[in-house]
DNA sequence: TAGATTGTTAATCGATTAACAATC
DNA sequence: TAGATTGTTAATCGATTAACAATC
């Protein structure tokens, strides 16, 4: 499963066709053209038949798509048919909005363990989980088996946090702090945050 | 100030140029090349310089840019030097994230109308505001004048949402509900969700 | 002056879209 | 079979990077 090499704006768009394909599968239809998913999707039908077929050939010829299948294989490609748990350090308003969250694929991926620097925070409950130091997650890494992490504190902190994640063998990070992280070249680092959004969209703004 | 044509990836970048001069300044540092800043921001200089150059001349040969003026001028390329009302609808988790992360660009960006639909949170007081019913956003924009509209409602009724915000006048929407939106070509719209970016994400996890 | 760094043009790289043979 | 739609190659478009004359 490990093709060539997957452009990052590929495999950005793969949640998108995933949860459109479980729309439909929901709503009972069995089969998918490509011309149909960009119309709902506002893409062109090219790009999304050229990011699939990267991955295989799930279509038929002057058919489309079979849904459920192309949803499993999605599912697939994203490992979101395994169980995946997060580490999330910084409790404060985001951190509890992506707690509370839980819904995220089946419930596939999960919060596995909350971590804060502010001894105000510690032990405090949020859903299943209680809220830990940070110096913790390092223990915590060797039992669970993080597979991602996700940094939502000050940016002041972010490097740091960034750092431990490192250090706990997390090598997929997601940072909601406006800071660029340096790391090393195996570690996949994305960050978004809404502040930096919100700015870049007031540019449009007339006045 | 209407400039060409700038790219998005442009206008997303300066956000950035701008979060880290201000820093420099911040710092007592009052010059800087697009050398230092690339190293520092993991950007190539010639892309810094040449999206810089896109609004003017900013620096001056064998010198680099003057961070305060370079601040200046950020500012007032993103309209960020007036006043900018938002009205957010959706007052979850993440709405409240966002309604207590008020320090966006010195508090020029502000909330400045909070709406939602269920019933339990009206007149819920949040910061110096009160949540009121999506259905008064229409009077509201009369008299605040809404330049952004933040939508963090859930997927289903983001749409809805959207439509309600053009009517009022906001042609420039941060939508972080994960669905495609259809809007006319005259509004601005950008969205980005959280369970999109951490599937995503999940691509990148090595079992 | 010599060294540094901009603004900008040209070259490269990558991503999107069009076109179409293959085929269901 | 005729019509539809895939997978894929080629063409286009856009964004990034390199190179360098201008100049502080």
């Amino acid at each position: 499963m490990k093709e060539a090499k997957i452009s990052p704006s590929v495999v950005r768009r793969l949640p998108i066709y995933l949860r459109h394909v479980q729309d439909l599968l929901d709503a009972g239809i069995d089969t998918v053209s490509s011309k149909e998913m960009g119309a709902k999707l506002d893409l062109n039908p090219a790009q999304i038949r050229k990011d699939l077929a990267y991955f295989g050939e799930f279509g038929r010829k002057g058919v489309g798509y079979e849904v459920e299948y192309l949803a499993r294989k999605l599912e697939q490609i994203l490992h979101l048919d395994q169980q995946i748990r997060v580490a999330l350090v910084g409790v404060g308003h985001l951190g509890m909005a992506l707690s509370n969250y839980t819904r995220f694929q089946n419930e596939r991926i999960t919060i596995a363990g909350l971590y804060d620097q502010d001894p105000k925070k510690m032990n405090m409950q949020v859903g299943k989980l209680r809220v830990k130091p940070l110096l913790k997650i390092e223990e915590d890494a060797k039992t669970i088996g993080f597979q991602i992490g996700i940094i939502a504190v000050p940016a002041f902190s972010a490097q740091e946090v960034c750092d431990v994640m490192i250090r706990c063998g997390i090598r997929v990070i997601l940072n909601f702090a406006p800071s660029s992280l340096k790391v090393p070249a195996n570690i996949h680092v994305r960050s978004t945050d809404m502040t930096t959004e919100l700015q870049s969209l007031a540019y449009y703004i007339s006045e």
